[in-house]
DNA sequence: GTCCACATGTAACTGGTTACATGATTGG
DNA sequence: CCAATCATGTAACCAGTTACATGTGGAC
């Protein structure tokens, strides 16, 4: 039950269209709460209905045309409600590291290729967190919401880090493995 | 694609039945692939049918008798192919992090006392894997196959070490936030 | 007038979650 | 014999993914 609450931020943040809140998913909201079209015309029609938001003016109907939604009172309070309330953390699940355990069991030849892979990948992201970083948040903005803003950028850049660390250190170990891996016939 | 073959991993290990699978999936594997019964016994039940794992002998194909399963040639050879192809990483979806930036825009107001939760949280999860570390991997032990596993643990540990630290920064940065919240009406 | 980008949607499917059902075994 | 626990399962639902359909408006 997180997408509708995503999209109410986004719309607060800045009243948009299906395509335009698609586009800055791909951006800023999908680096931690990623979602295509189709789930966000699903939802936004969803949330017009339970009268959490609300078309723009100029309704047309039909379908090539632009619609603009704005968050309604009801959705802000909505919105408010679900930050505060308490939410059990979801277990992780990661597949790289599924397969790594695999590959403790049915031997480690051809991993080594995409992890490497991996952490281009991740050295990329963190590249690109950072980039941000300089952009938006210079030394003399801080003003409250600056910081709130900081604070999930920094966990970004913290975690890209933490997973460039973690696939060097994990080449390393693979280097000085024997030849083939382990049980592999 | 995943779940099938964190059970063809745990079956390796060891041949199980359904719920002595689920018991293990709360512990070592469900660090970072969690999965209940009900989706144990789908993906069993499946496995089988494609010939992937065989039901032990002495079967009673009664409802409240135990089963057992076994990997066969077929099951390992798929999940080496598994464990060996290219995978793109899926993007996090982290709850946490959207509710701070829902909070930037509609106020902090109750998200504190849950960050000090998952904090606890994290802390405790932390001490656990770092338990298992010292009982698991003694400095001696240090076969290819260990290495691996404690390569995995060494990530869970670290992650866990990351949200500690971020969310004690985090807590820092809410003490020096002025007592309302932005925009809290 | 036709092609392409913009824009909104439908349908089918897959995987995960929640709630419940059923039988077997064991301890008191 | 009854309750608790072990053990396996069904069904309904929900969220996310993939593939496809349809219409508009502007560039050429």
């Amino acid at each position: 039950m997180s997408l509708p609450h995503a999209i109410l931020t986004a719309l607060l943040e800045k009243p948009s269209s299906g395509l335009e809140l698609t586009r800055r998913f791909d951006k800023s909201i999908g680096y931690f709460w990623s979602a295509t079209h189709q789930q966000i015309y699903r939802e936004l029609g969803k949330l017009e209905a339970d009268g959490l938001i609300r078309a723009l003016a100029s309704e047309q109907p039909a379908r090539g045309q632009k619609k603009s939604y704005e968050v309604l009172p009801a959705g802000r309070a909505e919105l408010a409600r679900w930050s505060a309330a308490a939410q059990d953390p979801k277990p992780h699940r990661d597949t790289l590291l599924l397969r790594l355990r695999a590959a403790a069991v049915v031997g480690t030849e051809g991993i080594e290729a995409d992890l490497r892979r991996h952490l281009a990948l991740h050295r990329r992201q963190l590249a690109e967190y950072e980039e941000i970083e300089k952009r938006d948040f210079p030394p003399g903005k801080d003003g409250p919401e600056d910081r709130l803003r900081h604070l999930v950028l920094r966990a970004g850049i913290d975690l890209e880090t933490f997973w460039t660390r973690w696939l060097t250190h994990a080449l390393e170990e693979f280097a000085e493995l024997p030849a083939e891996g382990p049980q592999s016939r």
